[in-house]
DNA sequence: ACAAACAATATGAAATTTCATATAATAGTG
DNA sequence: CACTATTATATGAAATTTCATATTGTTTGT
């Protein structure tokens, strides 16, 4: 005989959903930032990708921020006319188009950067030195071997 | 002087963006065995959830499955017409709705949750021993800890 | 140099998501 | 008991996303 209001465990024990679980809500407050500063999310990820990989492809940024390509390509579009990036297709391979931070884009980015900074010591500092040692390492880990795996 | 083809290290090394990383590549592989199975990923959560916790109502459900309220609603309504789940209205708080699992739904689920499961065991097993214990206990201690925060 | 294959980005149209708010039911208060 | 506040879900309308494919530019093979 099941009991249909015990909860089963399945979820609450799935490695995707613990993944998909803590990005979310880790991600929570920081994300409120952004968008009290009046970006959204993708646009704040598309800045940080920018800050560090300035003028590259659609392709390429849309890669690094998990971003499907034609959602990105009007995302950009977007933030051009809002004054964040600018748009200038490559001397040697006229199909590409890199995207570079205007001044604009890049004093944006870099200030939230700076916050994304303290507010990740903060979540690593509640999370207490033992765990928060290991957590990037298992991460990191994780990542290394899908990679491996998909090639 | 500095190199902008030579890429910062913001982003590689942010925990928000490890999380997402992780997150996303690692469901991807089984993602894309949930939309050949002819559902949408958040459908598949929907089932997942209500394995767990049939006849949930709607907040609840949505709270799980971290998807935005009205969003589930739609896509419930969606599931239901497709018959993988039902709807009956709560008897003792005629506001609620609780979603159960259809026969359909239910079968649906449990053979995707197999496959999840199998899938699991293959990623934690090509993430080696070492690492693959390691990894689920950290995300657990950090979603604590964000609890604890939120309270 | 030409044609076919390929690669990068853009775009139309349908579907979905979002946000604010409407609607409906219950709980709480004097 | 009436009245107000609160909770749960639904819904309209605008915005965004998705998917397939068009467009444009480049590479490769002959």
């Amino acid at each position: 005989m099941k009991d249909p209001d015990v909860p089963g465990d399945f979820v609450d024990s799935y490695l995707l959903y613990l993944l998909a679980a803590a990005s979310d809500k880790a991600s929570a407050e920081f994300h409120a930032k952004v968008r009290q500063s009046g970006l959204r999310v993708i646009e704040w990820r598309v800045l940080a990708v920018l800050v560090d990989r300035d003028g590259a492809m659609i392709t390429r940024l849309a890669e690094y921020a998990m971003i499907e390509q034609s959602r990105l390509t009007r995302i950009v579009a977007q933030m051009d006319e809002r004054g964040f990036v600018s748009r200038k297709s490559d001397v040697d391979d006229g199909r590409r188009v890199r995207v570079f931070l205007t001044n604009k884009g890049r004093r944006t980015g870099l200030a939230l950067i700076e916050d994304a900074k303290l507010h990740e010591d903060e979540l690593l500092a509640s999370l207490g030195g033992q765990m928060a040692g290991k957590l990037k390492p298992a991460l990191r880990a994780l990542l290394s071997s899908l990679n491996e795996r998909a090639s």
